[in-house]
DNA sequence: TTGTTTGCAAACGCTTTGCATGGAC
DNA sequence: GTCCATGCAAAGCGTTTGCAAACAA
């Protein structure tokens, strides 16, 4: 299986606005609005944004909101298993609501993230068998240039 | 092909102190006794040292030594090409020196990083022909419980 | 001698924390 | 009414930078 629109993967992995909430409430997390308004534009969009993306986005329109709630929201998405950090660069994590694995393709010139199909060949029982690691999660991260930036610099 | 002994692998595939020293010579680059210590503290360990673990371990031994020329000889040496950054935390960068597509088995408890094997699955003719990404890298990063981990914890 | 590299210290950017206020339950 | 979550500001930490001194070539 090779599913090769992105998009499409996100809306059917990816757990939807409401689902978060529900699993919030679940554990017993208070839903602020702020909350709400993290959680929306994160499971909105296709692309992982950093933490201060998610905050410059959301000030205009959110009233009563610091860089360190989104920062505390995150990590509380984190811990609740509903988002995964992904720390493609060292000063500047990106969030991703999508738990199937896949590839992560990470242009180096303009710094976007999206995700490409699904990655079958390392397996947990083959790890634990040679070396004894016990694989709890595997990120493949491919870096390189993106079909825009190729497009709009001619090299 | 796999090779499971990750030893052999450093000791096959990573260039030597020597060989990097040589290729620094010939970058026209100046070498100087911590550019050197420094070199031979990354090509003679397996591991994989954050910039500060190298700053430590070499302090005693070498005179004149600070943190900001480990950074910036680390540098250097990615731009040489012969080391490889890893950003596996947020904050704190990882160096490698071995060159060849392997996966990184990353202890979440421990924070160790080891080599294992080679990953294949992921061409970058595919990625190209399907969303005109261009890949110049992979990183395959393992994350999970290392064997010593597991043997200490009863988990 | 020349120009790169170093040490030092300060700056920088992302992230976390402490505490009083505020709001969800 | 309780207690968790927020805002604010400051601190923490890894990393980078500016500049004069040191040193490889």
């Amino acid at each position: 299986m090779n599913t090769n629109n992105l998009e499409e993967i996100d809306r059917i992995m990816a757990p939807s606005e409401a689902e978060i909430i529900a699993g919030m409430k679940r554990a017993g997390c208070r839903v602020t609005s702020q909350r709400r308004a993290i959680v929306a534009c994160l499971a909105g969009r296709p692309d992982h944004p950093s933490a201060r993306q998610i905050y410059r986005d959301l000030r205009p329109t959110t009233s009563r909101l610091c860089l360190a709630t989104v920062y505390n929201t995150l990590s509380t998405l984190v811990d609740l298993g509903v988002v995964r950090e992904i720390e493609f660069d060292a000063a500047d994590n990106r969030y991703d609501t999508n738990p199937s694995p896949h590839v992560n393709l990470v242009c180096v010139r303009c710094g976007s993230i999206t995700d490409w199909g699904d990655v079958v060949s390392v397996t947990p029982s083959e790890i634990r068998n040679d070396v004894g690691f016990e694989m709890e999660e595997l990120r493949v991260e491919c870096r390189g240039v993106c079909a825009r930036c190729r497009n709009q610099g001619a090299d």
